[in-house]
DNA sequence: CAAAGATCGGTAACAGTGTTACCGACAAGA
DNA sequence: TCTTGTCGGTAACACTGTTACCGATCTTTG
């Protein structure tokens, strides 16, 4: 029961909301997140703020919308991983896709894991997609278990113990903790540590 | 060059920042890292704002006295590991340690390294303390390195990859990322599989 | 077709935040 | 004693998220 007139509100506030979500990405990204305040936003797009709270509902939605975004590129640029070489080979490459997305848009994985967002805690569907997300780190590890390079462990318990760790490595690296060069060797050497108690003869031959 | 008054003085100052600094430890523990205003903090010592501003500079250096502190705690947690047992042992037991004082005080574990007090940057000695802190962890490896219960790499990079898991762990644990209830058993997984690849046999043997 | 009702959005305000200009009170030095 | 200077309280400024008001526009009704 809805008029067409209605409907085409409604995909106008559809393009209204897309045009704001792209202004607050583009500023995510070039002024980091201090600068995501509302009135900066709805001046960006030239529009009141009051836009903004009858689409997002406040702050909180629109912070939302970001998180739920810079998964939706994590798992985007997880999703083009190849798939040449071993199951192993290909969880590495996942971990290498991890590190060098969060490096590349630092301020999307403060957003999604180091609060960078004040006073925002993370609603039902964030954390539906979030857990959706790791759960392709889980079948990495799942393919490398029936395929015998891994062992010793269910898939969940490997990992979420490659999830410590590398989530551990980027934020340190992303806060600029460490102050070497070689922060990539280091990193494989961390993933490939934690996987090394897993490592099947077959794997270590790789 | 400094009369009896002004020494009075001085030392009057000193004890009013102590004040205020417990009053903000104690609003950080109490009501955690939002509670930190520095209105809240005046009107709970009861005095002025501008206060602060003449003993602390604003708001980035009680931020950086929190800050200093929070890594004094941990520096004293660490130095009350016991040191029976091999030098694994005993990093292993700080290992659990670094975890068991995050967890008993996560709000000052998120100033530290969360960025839980927006717009605060640590400065240079704040560097300092935190370097000297991570120290501890580094001298634990080289102890271990020179009983000859880890080997194959120096011991600033082991400590590196521990200090990077460690801290993963124990940041996702704070952000209740994960929900399960055996997670000590998994942070002990974790340190020991990062070591797995540097164990010696007499290592392997404790 | 005109009038009543409803929804959307712009303006301006409110309650917060960090920070500072002003100004009175007090002690040090001439 | 009088000037000088420092310390601190008051009140403001610029900023934040948020919302009450109210005019404009569209839908529904008589």
């Amino acid at each position: 029961m809805s008029t067409p007139y209605q409907q085409a509100q409604r995909e106008g506030q559809d393009v209204v909301r897309a045009t704001i979500l792209e202004a607050a990405k583009n500023l995510l990204i070039n002024e980091g997140p201090a600068a995501l305040t509302v009135r900066r936003i709805a001046s960006e797009v030239g529009c009141s703020t009051k836009v903004i709270y009858t689409l997002f509902g406040g702050k909180d939605g629109l912070s939302e919308a970001l998180w739920l975004e810079g998964f939706a590129r994590l798992e985007r640029r997880l999703l083009d991983v190849p798939s040449d070489g071993g199951p192993l080979d290909r969880l590495m490459a996942m971990l290498a896709a991890y590190r060098d997305h969060a490096l590349a848009e630092p301020d999307y994985y403060r957003v999604m894991f180091l609060g960078a967002l004040p006073g925002f805690k993370a609603g039902e569907e964030a954390i539906r997609t979030a857990k959706r997300t790791f759960g392709m780190l889980v079948a990495g590890v799942a393919a490398c278990l029936e395929a015998g390079e891994l062992a010793g462990a269910e898939a969940p318990e490997i990992a979420d113990l490659l999830g410590m760790a590398v989530h551990g490595a980027v934020s340190l690296e992303i806060s600029s903790y460490f102050e070497e060069a070689d922060t990539s060797a280091r990193y494989r050497l961390l993933c490939t540590s934690v996987l090394t108690p897993f490592m099947t003869r077959d794997g270590r031959r790789t």
